[in-house]
DNA sequence: TGTACATCAGTGAACGCGCGTTCACTGATGTAC
DNA sequence: TGTACATCAGTGAACGCGCGTTCACTGATGTAC
């Protein structure tokens, strides 16, 4: 280990920490996970802790930064099609989500079991979500503009659809061995391209 | 108010204990439920709760008794139709789920917020999941049976739809102004219709 | 380049708050005779 | 029917555990001259 000035030991101290962080909310879950869990984990001593963070709630905060930070770069993909009368425009967003959940599965599940306690986290978490529906609204036209009925109304069909594939991606994660990512993403998308057009893929 | 013997003055004093977690489960939620939290809504002193209940966790197991109690009661309707291929069963399955939900919200919170924090809970709540689906795998076998194509095997489909209906009622008791009830269980009946079957209702 | 002092990241034992749980006590109901 | 004692539901102050948080201390890095 070569010397270090002071910043890049403290910002490492950090890194550690929010590493450590995911690992154990990952193992234990955010509500189960003490303080001292974390600090154990990346091997340092309890203070240190404060040095870094107020809290754990700052710790979750600064980790859903990071994630709002990560997520920015993929934004506009070539291989983008917004037309959800294309049975692979919706495949593809579908994959999407999936691999942003599965990518930050320790950070999400952090942020569901702190928005059951927290009205703060609680109103984090629903604006994750705003912000999905947001870019997928103009989406939808596509598919009333092709003469096709959505099942309810705009607002209404994206949620749906945000609770059909936030809650199976999560529930995926905590019993990855039941199913494929591959033919979890194919059934997401199969279905929610059917309640969305009210026709098959084919 | 009569005189009452002690079995009586003690069953009282429990169903009041209930009740009142129910009421306070509702309003801040289950983990953020303190032993004397209950006790004070129940107009009862800290330590009666231990002459009924060894903790928090057995409360909540014995509202799931009274819970699973209730619903065998209505579980075999004339209205019941197990053909799937029809969008009025469909319609009629969702809105038992949506009515069991919004009954039983308190408890249901309960077991969704206990489930986050231990593995017991987890796997009793898993256990409600199983129960939900088994109770529909013949009617899936209709929608096959009519040459239609479901969105995945019969689990995966069961098992999105379940998310998809106990998610969005779930987040629906967040906030009940946002939507009427008849509107949602609408929308999901006919989001998890076409999901199920590839066709629209008409 | 060297010395003296200041600053800071990290340490871990100790502190103290919050809350679950206990327990000696009260008053009422049940039982024995 | 009455008396004496036993039993039990309920009470609430007090106890004590767990864990978040603090803080005096250490050793290393940064700064002044």
């Amino acid at each position: 280990m070569t010397a270090m000035s002071r910043k890049e030991k403290a910002a490492e101290t950090e890194a550690a920490l929010k590493e450590a962080a995911k690992r154990v909310f990952a193992a234990k879950g955010y509500l189960n996970t003490k303080i001292t869990d974390i600090t154990a984990e990346a091997g340092r001593a309890a203070g240190s802790f404060y040095n870094h963070f107020a809290s754990k709630e700052e710790l979750l905060e600064a980790l859903l930064d990071d994630l709002a930070a990560a997520s920015d770069v993929n934004a506009a993909s070539p291989e983008h099609i917004p037309d959800f009368t294309d049975p692979q425009a919706v495949r593809w967003h579908v994959r999407e989500y999936w691999n942003f959940h599965r990518d930050n599965a320790a950070t999400m599940l952090a942020l569901r079991q702190a928005a059951m306690v927290s009205d703060e986290f609680a109103r984090t978490y629903a604006r994750f979500g705003a912000a999905q529906a947001a870019d997928l609204l103009d989406h939808l036209g596509y598919i009333t503009a092709a003469g096709l009925e959505l099942p309810a109304s705009e607002r209404v069909t994206l949620a749906m659809m945000a609770e059909l594939v936030n809650g199976f991606a999560h529930t995926w994660l905590l019993d990855p061995s039941a199913i494929s990512e591959e033919e979890a993403v194919e059934a997401l998308a199969r279905f929610v391209y059917r309640g969305f057009t009210g026709r098959d893929v084919s």
